[in-house]
DNA sequence: ATGGTAGTAAAACTA
């Protein structure tokens, strides 16, 4: 038996945060690193600075510029996907590996915009695609984890100031329950398991929020979510502040989680 | 109550 890192981090361009990421992997050195919205194309990837610190990458772009995600290993997966099996493949937002001990599925979920634009339809038939795609292709009797960027804030206790933030496309009624339609499945939220009622813990701070950090104003819209089985095996969960403090930091800051595998 | 910043890119568009 030994311990298992895992760790999501929504990097807001690869590219623009390697002076972040590269250090952070070597300091904390975690088995598996999910990251969202990469921005950048598979041809561009930087993928030599992970090579040389000795982890495995796999990545998921487009063209566009945009959405993008990529996950870096100690060890590589038996085999990955990448993108929903559903039109359309959304193959930036999604990729899926398998290890011995583990299923992995690292998602991008769609932010949705407003919640009278298309777009927030488009994130609420996302999450149940996505629904029908953990219940056709997995197990909940499986290790099975799905991390990510999920553009949710599941509850009240997740947002710094809920009455103000009811038609917001990560924290509308319907948002939050085409998100519990998918932990419906058997999902345990793993943060919330070793932190149960623990207020003012977010992933998410917007730039655009004056000294968000310092002032504690953000979001918890980045989840480790497992099989309940998986998560008994959980034996800690905590969001690591200190990568939003370097220079030029990603809005959102990495959370981790341990178990005895 | 609006707009605030940072990324892609090369003017808006996305978050």
């Amino acid at each position: 038996m030994s311990i298992v890192k895992i760790a999501t981090f929504n990097v807001n361009s690869i590219r623009s945060r390697l002076h972040i990421v590269i250090p952070w992997l070597q300091q904390e050195q975690p088995d598996m690193l999910c990251m969202q919205e990469t921005k950048v194309d598979n041809d561009q990837f930087p993928k030599d600075p992970f090579h040389k610190i000795g982890y495995t990458v796999l990545f998921s772009g487009s063209p566009k510029g945009r959405n993008g995600v990529a996950l870096a290993c100690r060890e590589a997966p038996l085999d990955y996907t990448v993108g929903l099996p559903s039109e359309p493949h959304d193959e930036d937002r999604i990729i899926t590996a398998h290890f011995p001990k583990l299923h992995l599925v690292n998602t991008y979920v769609p932010q949705g915009f407003s919640i009278d634009h298309p777009r927030y339809l488009y994130k609420l038939e996302w999450f149940q695609r996505l629904h029908d795609y953990f219940r056709e292709s997995f197990s909940m009797d499986d290790n099975l984890l799905w991390c990510g960027d999920l553009n949710i804030a599941p509850e009240d206790i997740d947002v710094s100031n809920p009455k103000t933030k009811k038609n917001h496309v990560c924290f509308h009624e319907a948002a939050q329950e085409a998100f519990r339609n998918v932990t419906s499945l058997g999902f345990v939220d793993i943060f919330r398991k070793h932190h149960p009622r623990e207020e003012n813990q977010y992933s998410f701070f917007d730039y655009r929020v004056a000294d968000a950090l310092s002032r504690n104003i953000g979001w918890r819209v980045d989840h480790i979510l497992t099989s309940p089985h998986l998560a008994e095996q959980s034996r800690a969960a905590y969001i690591d502040r200190h990568p939003r403090s370097q220079q030029k930091p990603s809005d959102h800051t990495p959370l981790l989680a341990e178990f005895n595998l």
